[in-house]
DNA sequence: TTTGGTTTTTGACATAAGTCAAAAAATAAT
DNA sequence: ATTATTTTTTGACTTATGTCAAAAACCAAA
């Protein structure tokens, strides 16, 4: 929980009753390496904020898995989509490792933001981050050759070759395993 | 002026000292075709609402230019990277066609946000649509293939076709003009 | 260790998309 | 209308990446 209290001070500083109330609103759970957080089908109903292990999000797609993203240490992760509109999720999410998670319904954060504008600053800011990230992986897939975005992802998560299989990196760069291997095998 | 408070609603319904404030805070642009609304280097202090007419916003690599977005009407539109971080931009804004925009500087934003939580509640649910938007974006652009991409594009935004030249739409795609070519000449 | 399973690499070939150059079509200017 | 300019299409060829199959490397138990 301090880990989780820390991490949010980089995006914005709390007041301390905000802080306390948010605390009380997170329950911890831990889940074991290859469960599901998530199945398809199901509304996402919490935020989840990820204090170790990791997780990646994938759908289906004409039978093969697409993983589109991965979730690391104090990454906030979510069925995004199905968290906001409360459609049921297209996607999975499932665990890389075993992880330490806390949780949040939204309802509760909902809750939070009618009796603290503070916290509902607080996931603006953290909004606009994401946004902003998410807008540079989009321009990397849309505009960047496999071997650009393969150095780029080495970049920016140095340590996910030591903890995520290489067929899960080759469907999140949108490439074949066979096509990311060529790659890595020219240094 | 009252196509914005009307637009706005469709994401919160704000109250009536809040949708007062927020019109006091912005200001009538119009700028005429080809012009440039943002151009590289620069910060982008504004955030602008299209009132009227069509942008593009694209960025130079090796050259060569990169459309990476369009706006048409009841967008919001900005250099969001710059706005939000305060550093120069990497991108231009062109019009496509003359336009009608409302602008608000970003300071001006903050201290609306300071004194109605409603406004930052309204932006803060902006910001989770045009994140969702732009997921689906980036999806299709890792995912699909340029025939798919084109399709969908064409399903979302069937207009652009008669207001945007094919150079900039094949851009946008990431593919050549000559492969959307031939993508359209197979209906 | 040995075995069995998973993950990663390699090879041969197929397909999608890019590049360069030129023609054709559409638009704008005279 | 006629010419000039820009936009779009077409053709020939190249390159990047995909697919399928098999081999090799790696890992985890027994």
């Amino acid at each position: 929980m301090q880990q989780l209290l820390t991490h949010i001070t980089t995006y914005h500083r709390l007041s301390a009753e905000a802080e306390k109330a948010l605390q009380e609103c997170f329950t911890e759970i831990t889940l074991n390496k290859n469960e599901l957080l998530l199945t398809q089908g199901n509304v996402c109903r919490h935020l989840y904020f990820l204090q170790k292990g990791a997780l990646r999000g994938f759908y289906n797609l004409d039978g093969k898995e697409i993983t589109h993203w991965f979730g690391f240490e104090n990454d906030f992760v979510t069925s995004f989509h199905s968290f906001i509109t409360g459609e049921p999720s297209v996607e999975n999410i499932q665990l890389l490792e075993s992880c330490i998670l806390w949780a949040i319904a939204k309802e509760t954060l909902d809750d939070l933001f009618n009796r603290h504008h503070d916290i509902e600053r607080l996931v603006r800011i953290i909004y606009e981050k994401y946004y902003i990230r998410l807008e540079e992986r989009y321009v990397n897939a849309q505009f960047k050759s496999a071997k650009e975005r393969y150095e780029e992802l080495i970049l920016q998560t140095p340590h996910i070759l030591e903890r995520v299989p290489l067929g899960f990196i080759a469907s999140y760069l949108g490439i074949s395993q066979e096509t990311l291997s060529r790659i890595r095998s020219k240094f």
